[in-house]
DNA sequence: TAGCTATATAGCCATATGGATATATTGTGG
DNA sequence: CCACAATATATCCATATGGCTATATAGCTA
């Protein structure tokens, strides 16, 4: 699960990923529709695509001459369970395990 | 933000530096106790603390001797909520939006 | 089959990253 | 002030990353 949280994390990194994701979040589109709002080259968009994939974020369909891509939400589920343990640090909805905690650092800290 | 995001999700792609987090979510710590755990250099884990702050998902104090780190959970929440946008793709307690999307989606799709 | 469209792959290059060792810095205690 | 403890900074090195151009591959369509 660590490597996969690697590479997911990873391909969120970059800017463009993300904003591929994001167009991908309205439906799947083709490669050249992903592409068309950056000024990069179809490969490097392409390598893009391939770091989507194989950090799960992305699948690829087929459709005559095309390979449309399409969410895949298990990746990013991965991402919110991870960070659903850090929750209680920041979300009043976790007061209890919050008080708990902070008593806990307070113990700790001082 | 966006390079805010960048970095924080940079800073969360390295096991090693999660593993920090981790550790912080427990309180504070030294970086000879955040370095105790793992087979790396005193300087390696520095350079990891330096990525995690700049991230701002961690922050510095100064105790006597020493620079503890704690947890900084801002960074985090940024996070969650980049990810709450895609929630609907996978929980169920959205259903309304669920359906709202797959019947958009299910119109571009096909 | 030939040519066009959509996309992938192969190289190549510059910069970034993660690790190591050596050394500098800062605070504490004697 | 000295010596030690805790941590940071400076190099250096190997590998990874992101971009480009050129080229290969696959599926239509005439």
């Amino acid at each position: 699960m660590d490597d996969k949280l690697d590479a997911i994390f990873s391909a969120l990194a970059d800017p463009t990923r993300r904003a591929i994701l994001g167009r991908l979040a309205n439906g799947k589109a083709t490669v050249a529709e992903l592409a068309d709002p950056f000024e990069l080259s179809q490969p490097a968009i392409s390598k893009h695509l391939k770091v989507l994939e194989q950090a799960g974020l992305i699948r690829s369909g087929r459709e005559a001459n095309s390979r449309p891509r399409v969410l895949e939400p298990a990746a990013l589920k991965t991402v919110a369970a991870w960070i659903a343990d850090y929750r209680r640090f920041w979300d009043q909805s976790f007061d209890r395990l919050d008080d708990y905690l902070s008593k806990v650092q307070g113990y700790e800290n001082d």
